[in-house]
RNA sequence: GCUCCAGUAGCUCAGUUGGAUAGAGCAACAGCCUUCUAAGCUGUGGGUCGGGCGUUCGAAUCGCUUCUGGGGCACCA
């Protein structure tokens, strides 16, 4: 498409007498919104003044000297648009090719040359469950590491647990107060959140039980066995338990270093910024100062101990050197803008200039509940194990109401539930605040997981009875492909390369899951209006079938991106 | 107080680098299953794009200002 309008810019420029830049030309055509308006228009305004004429009367004679050639079939004048229109049978052929050739490999790029990209997501507080915000946090990262994978990046998952810190000098004191009076043979994770929240409660009254965790803390660091025993359990279970949702939703991560990894290379940070003696002292703690519009980044706190800018410091100049990263991206809720502000600021004393051209901040905006925000202490926090039992229940009991005779329900149930789960947290605007609703995220019609789902298996279904296989699609008549839903799809379904990059160039899966919406609207308007299997025409049907097919195949590798299985029925 | 983000239909949201008559879904109402799966499709109603000023041939989009909501602002992560 990119080529098409290359040749309209040479084919405009070829017009005009005066001396024009051609990229000027090419940067102001556009793609109009409404179709009847031609597959690409040229807006003549800015020409007025060049050429000093009206508009329309520039249009008009640029659309007389015009040559037309194997691409555009028409050129028209409106409003001081010029509107071109392709020639749709090039189009639809180019089109359907590529994909069918390309199969599962439609929409791979190879514009990341194998470089590598970090990915810090999903990053979990050990011995708190998985909820909401950690959801969004993994569905968009998982989704932006398939994208930029997608660019022939080679891409690296880094899931960042929150394993250190105070708070586990406090979860040893609650488990020394409290241990006995749980069961540990189920639910741990939930009995260890519990555990968190009273001591947390009580060490707010008192400052001994505060004093205490710090004292535990500092002896957990220094390597004390028994806790250190503590600590390795409490992991383990909360990795436990996370690892069951990763597997769920399908998320693989290529590294679990958390913040314990770090404990042992910040020296580095601290000696470097010394040494460069930008580490000033301020109010007792050790700071480095990022610019008059933002406050200090405190590196050392005033006790002398480390805090999480230190460690995210260490973690810049550890993975820099582990994996010469062209980026490294940190999928983060958007509270955190200024802590990555400051510590990106800070990088440039620690690592090298092509390292800090690739440190990215991806913020996301708050889940939110009807009642206000999520807090573990007033117990209301949606835990995310429940909202996935709750789809998948709800997506089986559809199913059984349906009457649907399917072979593993359990799967299917599974597949559309936690597909709608995962749509509903891509398909907005990253940056918004989302407002939890439990009967909006069950909701399987409308702009939804499910019905790009439906319309998958809809495709199937036709490819299945139609009776063709790959191989069949070899030598189709593409051209008979002349209704405008058929065009419509097609020209649609040829974007797809195009908006896997936007996606990733604004670090934006929502733009995904519109187009896949936009598909299987105009999926379902053909499917409507048009009954592939039933003409008697052979050549014509086979090619239906075809365009049914590539459809098929944009979905699935969409989904895919997002993280969304296809199920095979349902 | 300073600063960042958001404000588009009753609700949830789209709206590429400024472009042509601001679009979907949900909800409401009216239709479409002896026809490739109705988790679908078609139609109707619904708008001061928070307000104001400006830049421009042209503004939901850019600038200034103001209102509303949310986040952040030093030893939590």
């Amino acid at each position: 498409m990119e080529d098409n309008k290359k040749i309209i810019a040479s084919c405009i420029l070829e017009t005009l007498d005066e001396n024009v830049d051609i990229n000027d030309i090419y940067n102001k055509i556009e793609v109009p919104k409404d179709k009847k308006n031609g597959d690409f228009s040229y807006p003549c305004f800015n020409l007025a003044k060049i050429l000093k004429n009206s508009p329309v009367n520039i249009a008009n004679k640029i659309k007389e000297k015009i040559v037309l050639n194997d691409a555009i079939s028409k050129v028209e004048v409106v409003n001081g648009f010029l509107n071109f229109y392709l020639n749709s049978n090039n189009v639809v052929e180019n089109i359907l090719k590529n994909i069918l050739t390309k199969n599962s490999e439609y929409g791979k790029m190879n514009i990341g040359n194998g470089k590598n990209i970090v990915f810090d997501y999903s990053s979990p507080n050990i011995a708190k469950p998985f909820h909401l915000g950690h959801f969004r946090n993994t569905v968009i990262g998982h989704a932006l590491y398939n994208i930029y994978k997608e660019l022939g990046y080679n891409t690296i998952g880094i899931n960042y647990i929150g394993d250190w810190g105070r708070q586990f000098g406090l979860l040893i004191e609650g488990y020394k107060l409290f241990k006995d009076e749980y069961d540990f043979s189920n639910n741990v994770l939930e009995v260890l959140s519990d555990i968190y929240v009273r001591i947390s409660a009580l060490a707010k009254e008192d400052e001994n039980v505060m004093n205490k965790a710090r004292e535990n803390f500092k002896e957990l660091e220094n390597g004390n066995e028994e806790y250190y025993k503590l600590w390795k359990f409490f992991r383990e279970v909360s990795l436990k338990e996370y690892d069951r949702i990763y597997d769920i939703l399908g998320v693989k991560f290529d590294s679990y270093n958390g913040e314990a990894f770090y404990n042992d290379k910040m020296d580095v940070v601290i000696d470097t910024l010394t040494k460069k003696n930008v580490l000033k002292e301020s109010r007792g703690a050790k700071v480095v100062e990022v610019g008059d519009n933002m406050p200090p980044c405190i590196v050392l706190k005033s006790n002398g101990s480390t805090i999480y800018a230190t460690r995210d410091l260490a973690a810049i100049i550890y993975r820099a050197k582990t994996y010469d990263f062209e980026k490294a991206i940190y999928v983060t809720g958007s509270e955190q803008i200024l802590h990555f502000k400051q510590v990106f600021e800070v990088a440039k004393y620690l690592v090298e200039e092509k390292y800090q051209k690739g440190l990215v901040h991806v913020p996301y905006g708050l889940v939110r509940l009807k009642t206000g925000r999520m807090s573990s202490r007033e117990g209301t926090v949606i835990y995310i194990k429940d909202l996935i039992n709750d789809a998948i229940n709800k997506s089986k009991e559809i199913l059984i109401n349906k009457n649907k005779e399917v072979e593993d329900i359990e799967l299917l149930s599974k597949q559309i539930g936690v597909g709608a789960l995962v749509f509903n947290y891509l398909k907005s605007n990253k940056l918004k605040d989302i407002l939890f609703d439990l009967d909006e995220t069950l909701r399987f019609d409308g702009e939804t997981g499910p019905y790009i789902q439906y319309t998958y298996v809809r495709t199937k279904s036709i490819l299945e009875k139609s009776g063709y296989v790959e191989s069949d699609f070899e030598n189709i008549k593409l051209d008979l492909l002349t209704n405008s839903e058929e065009i419509e799809l097609v020209k649609k379904l040829g974007e797809f390369e195009n908006i896997i990059k936007r996606a990733a160039q604004d670090f934006e899966p929502s733009i995904i899951a519109k187009y896949l919406i936009d598909i299987s609207s105009l999926f379902s308007k053909f499917y409507n209006n048009i009954k592939v299997l039933e003409t008697n025409n052979e050549d014509l049907k086979k090619a239906r079938v075809a365009l049914v097919y590539s459809t098929g195949i944009v979905i699935k590798n969409g989904l895919n991106i997002l993280g969304i299985e296809t199920p095979s029925k349902m």
